[in-house]
RNA sequence: GGGAGAGUUCCCGAGCGGCCAAAGGGAGCAGACUGUAAAUCUGCCGUCAACGACUUCGGUGGUUCGAAUCCACCCUCUCCCA
């Protein structure tokens, strides 16, 4: 259950009450695709980085360890050790990401794994199935992204296909709840809009899954080419669609400032690789901008990462030890990195709230939403 | 003392008359990364007034239109025999 609790313009303030955990938003999802964070942090270390959800995805899940395993080890949380809300996307990005591996058809996608080439199908239904035996607190419809440049007509195809397998994902859903073996029988099901960089097509297609009243909803198949300004017209464009009572998730975003011009416009719910994809890289936030720890300049940096930064990499560490750590290819350095942006991230959406409820956003907006993108 | 082999740009290591500033690694330097086929990928990596020029392949001298590549001597190293 959602509730808002308040606004600033357009940035909300709200909770999110699920049978695992109360999550606070707006709230960033950490991504632990395999069950697990990249970069060798466990459950037991998210409890001291802030995380509120952790965020797995089916396909991969599906072809290792298998679902029907997860479910064997009692789901998701029991498997994983994490107690709070779980989140697991559908499969649908791997329409998208594995395009030269699969086909797709009326009545799901043909995939070959990315693992062995073993071919493989996922529909809706077989996504929900996955999901249920993964027992996450939310599962994802199965949708197209589509990729970007892609025409209109195609969009419009891919979209309204979109539609029809949320229709099929929803009645799968609601009879996997009814079941009596099913883990979690309180499995909630999120939306995605699609649509491309059309707004007439997102508005249509927001307005047309709106009505099958789902427990969130999101916006899908953004920031895969489009520039951050079209992809913030398309928010603005599709928002005043979305229900209010209902969490509203921007899928895969972003980058801080990003996130920043996100909750601007309404949504409360975001996740993305990035903290730990670019901390396994060498790429760490901080409060002042990204600094790329292999630069030459951090060798003799006795710093922490951030000076400000309550982390259990900044409290212990200096830049330059990191540094040595990612030119040794120390399995440390990608932890202790990982770890910060972690923190970072999630401190930044507590920054977010607290602004909110100080009814401070704006000046936090003004102050912060160029700042922490730019490299320093 | 006798015999065999080797010395290449920061390192390892190809090249064995012109297409060689010299393959390929590594190191170094920098960049990218947005629902993770990513602990990955890309670029630079002799010098300069730089679509050209200059100096490099142990040293010196030679052969040749032309040499890292051929010859002579020298230096250094490795291995084998005494």
């Amino acid at each position: 259950m959602f509730t808002l609790i308040k606004k600033n313009g357009g940035a909300r303030l709200g909770r999110f009450e699920t049978v695992h955990s109360t999550v606070e938003t707006p709230g960033f999802m950490n991504v632990a695709t395999c069950a697990a964070i990249k970069g060798g942090v466990s459950a037991f270390d998210l409890q001291e980085l802030k995380t509120q959800v952790m965020l797995c995805n089916t396909y991969h899940l599906h072809l290792r360890p298998s679902d029907t395993l997860v479910k064997d080890m009692g789901g998701l949380h029991k498997f994983t050790g994490w107690n709070k809300m779980i989140l697991t996307d559908s499969g649908g990005f791997q329409v998208f990401s594995l395009s030269q591996l699969r086909k797709i058809k009326e009545e799901g996608v043909y995939f070959a794994s990315h693992i062995d080439g073993r071919r493989i199908f996922m529909g809706p239904e077989e996504s929900m199935r996955i999901q249920s035996n993964l027992a996450s607190t939310v599962a994802m419809a199965f949708d197209e992204c589509v990729a970007n440049p892609s025409t209109h007509e195609y969009s419009k195809l891919a979209a309204e296909r979109t539609e029809r397998w949320l229709w099929r994902c929803k009645d799968e859903m609601e009879r996997l709840n009814s079941r009596s073996d099913t883990i979690n029988k309180k499995q909630l099901l999120f939306g995605i809009n699609q649509g491309c960089v059309y707004d007439d097509l997102r508005v249509k297609n927001m307005e047309k899954i709106v009505k099958l009243d789902l427990d969130g909803y999101a916006i899908g198949g953004l920031a895969v080419g489009e520039t951050a300004q079209e992809m913030y017209r398309i928010i603005a464009a599709v928002e005043p669609y979305m229900p209010v009572d209902k969490p509203r998730y921007l899928m895969g975003v972003g980058k801080p400032g990003n996130i920043i011009e996100g909750v601007r416009r309404g949504v409360d719910l975001f996740d993305c690789v990035m903290p730990s994809r670019n901390a396994r890289h060498g790429h760490l936030f901080t409060w002042k901008g990204i600094i790329n720890l292999n630069n030459a300049k951090y060798d003799r940096d006795e710093n922490p990462v951030d000076e400000t930064c309550g982390c259990p990499c900044c409290k212990n560490h200096t830049r330059a030890y990191l540094k040595h750590l990612f030119k040794a290819e120390e399995l440390l350095a990608g932890r202790l990195a990982v770890m910060h942006n972690l923190y970072f991230y999630n401190t930044l959406m507590e920054k977010i709230r607290e602004a909110l409820i100080n009814d401070e956003f704006e000046s936090f907006y003004e102050k912060y939403s160029k700042l922490l993108d730019t490299r320093i």
